[in-house]
DNA sequence: TCAACAGTTTAGAATAAATATAATGTATTA
DNA sequence: TAATACATTATATTTATTCTAAACTGTTGA
C-alpha cells in the first residue's frame, strides 16, 4: 500500500494490477537517473540487489513484454542470442560496441532522418532504426 | 570429386575442406539465381528437399559461420529468437515484414548515406544498418 | 599398397533463453 | 466473510544453438 501512484498508473494502463512485485520492477526501470539497457538476467539482479523482494523469472518476463506492448519499453534487435530492452521509449538509434557488448544511445537529433526511396505496395513503415557497429580504432595500424 | 571449383576455392578460403556436404551447403548457398534470407531450419530443409544426402545440423552451423567469419554470408540483426541470414553480402538495408516475418532487401542506392553526427572515443564504426519494420498500409482507417 | 593421421560428420547431450503450466497465494468485491 | 479473479512462483517445457565424443574418410608417405 502507498506505492506511487505514478506506477500504479502504468501497470493499470498495461492491463497489471499493481502488486508489490510489480511496483518493484517499475521502480528500477523508471527511477533511475537516466535511461538504460538491459537483459532480463540484468533486471533480475538489479531488484534482488536493490531489495529484499524475490521476484520470479516468469514475473518479470510478463512485466516488461506489457509494457513492451504498451510503450513503455522497446526492445533493441542484435544479432545476439538474447534480447535487449531499453527504457529510452523515444525515437532514437544505437551504437552497439561488440567488444563490450555494450548499446549506447544516438540521439534522433544526431541521426539526420533516413530517407528510404524505395516502398512495398500493400505496406507502410512503421519504424526506422539504425545500429552502427563500433570498433576499437586501432590508429596504430600502418 | 569434381567438385565446381568456385565452392573448393570458397571453402579452401574459409579453412574448410571441401566436402560432400559442405559442397551441397555451398550449391544452395550461391547457386541460387537470386539472393536471400534464411534461417538454418530452412537451410537445412532445403538441402534435405534438393539431395539425397544428410546433412547434420552441427556441420550446417559450422559451415554457415566459417562463412560468415570469412565475409561469404551476413547475419541480420533481428528481435527474434532466432537468427537470419543473408547470401546477400553487400551493403545493403532491410525492410522487416512484422506480419509475414520476412527480410526484403533495400539497396544501398536506396538509401541517402546515415549521417551520424556522434562519435565515441577510441571507437570507429564499423557498418551502419538500418531496419525499417513495415505492417499493412490499411487505408480504410479514418 | 596400406597403415597412420588429421580432419570431418554425426547423433546425441548440454546449455541457455524464453515460455507454459499448474498449484498456491493475494486482492477485490458483493 | 465468501466467492471470485488475478498473481506469483517453482518447475517443466520448448527451442535455438553449441558441445562432445565416437565413427568415418581422405590424404600421405613408407
Ligand atoms: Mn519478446
Ligand atoms: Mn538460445
Ligand atoms: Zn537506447
Ligand atoms: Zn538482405
Amino acid at each position: 500500500m502507498a506505492y506511487p501512484k505514478k506506477y500504479i498508473d502504468k501497470l493499470r494502463k498495461s492491463g497489471l494490477r499493481p502488486t508489490k512485485q510489480r511496483i518493484k520492477i517499475c521502480e528500477v526501470l523508471f527511477d533511475a537517473d537516466q535511461t538504460f539497457h538491459f537483459t532480463i538476467k540484468e533486471l533480475v539482479r538489479i531488484i534482488e540487489n536493490q531489495a529484499n523482494i524475490k521476484v520470479s523469472l516468469a514475473t518479470v518476463y510478463n512485466t516488461v513484454h506489457a509494457f513492451i506492448k504498451k510503450g513503455y519499453l522497446k526492445e533493441i534487435p542484435l544479432n545476439a542470442s538474447q534480447s535487449y530492452y531499453d527504457t529510452n521509449i523515444s525515437h532514437h538509434h544505437h551504437f552497439f560496441d561488440e567488444e563490450e557488448n555494450r548499446l549506447i544511445d544516438i540521439h534522433q537529433d544526431d541521426v539526420d532522418e533516413v530517407n528510404i526511396k524505395r516502398t512495398i505496395p500493400g505496406k507502410k513503415i512503421k519504424s526506422v532504426e539504425v545500429i552502427a557497429k563500433i570498433v576499437s580504432d586501432n590508429q596504430s595500424q600502418k
